[in-house]
DNA sequence: CACCATTTAGTTGTACCCAATTGAATTGTG
DNA sequence: CACAATTCAATTGGGTACAACTAAATGGTG
């Protein structure tokens, strides 16, 4: 049984070509605008965008393993072990084995990683403003994209085997 | 003089810090699960998405510049040079100095990277249908995305200075 | 013609992102 | 208890992405 096609018979190959193109174009050029932003405002606190989001997470749970990070964030330890390091490096967080799961990471905020909190603060407020959307269209974009993310992670799984 | 802030001045500083982490995430997640859509449905050509993009532009342009091609995709040197090195290294482009002008690198399809549009035809259909909308609700996304990346953008010139 | 600012690719360094592998620790089963 | 399967973090390798810099070529301007 193949997944449903939501999509009328009558479109031509072309017209997917543009679509295609353009919903990747714009989803591509969105997420590298965000990230430009981000590193203009993120630059004063001295960390990137990624390691931003590490922290609002460690701000929030305080204390947590690795792996408790990487789902949270849909990150693999590929991408979080050089982080944490560089983020450890800058004296903002430790990393300590686990006493009950020596192979469990510890990943918990320094007095300096919790203070930056302070500085951050600022941060979503010029984001926000940034986009120039309001609260209402910001709420419907975000339900848009989570769709779409749940609907292409579906895709991925299914489609090796759909070929 | 600032730039608009479309804000209502009630809105709290933590329920700036929930939509900042909302949009932002979303964005992110969703910009890598179209990555990861894409990476299944391309490894059968044997190219990544930033390649794929490279070679829509080609196929539409013919021949062009390494300079016009990062207009296009709003990529610099640093990352097409390197790209296209594997591009030529797969045997689907060639990258010669223009007569011209010695500065300029004009890249050109192969007979093999020509080809390789017809086995290319088939993929927006299979990406467009991975999202389960249809053809409006991506149009209508694609467009709100492209105000967001012209707001993002507008602020990233302007926010250095602003402070 | 000589000089200088500009244009264009390429290189280097830093940082993500993911796939695949490694190695240590833990858990489940006989 | 022994041993296989699983879990978890780290590492390695390939591929973006961007900033800063280099170097060659071009195009004025005096």
């Amino acid at each position: 049984m193949t997944s449903a096609i939501p999509l009328p018979e009558g479109v031509s190959e072309e017209e997917f070509l543009r679509l295609d193109r353009q919903i990747c174009f714009s989803l591509h050029a969105a997420s590298r605008a965000f990230n430009g932003v981000y590193r203009v405002v993120l630059k004063e606190l001295g960390i990137t965008y990624p390691q931003y989001l590490v922290m609002l997470v460690l701000w929030e749970q305080g204390e947590l393993p690795v792996k408790k990070l990487g789902e949270y964030l849909r990150l693999d330890s590929g991408t979080l072990s050089p982080l944490l390091k560089r983020l450890e490096a800058a004296g903002l967080v430790r990393r300590e084995r686990s006493a009950r799961d020596e192979r469990s990471v510890e990943v918990r905020l320094t007095e300096e990683g919790t203070a930056l909190r302070e500085r951050a603060l600022a941060v979503p407020r010029r984001i926000v403003s940034a986009t120039t959307f309001d609260v209402d269209e910001i709420r419907d974009l975000r339900d848009r994209l989570d769709r779409l993310t749940a609907a292409l992670d579906e895709a991925a799984l299914q489609d090796p085997a759909a070929h």
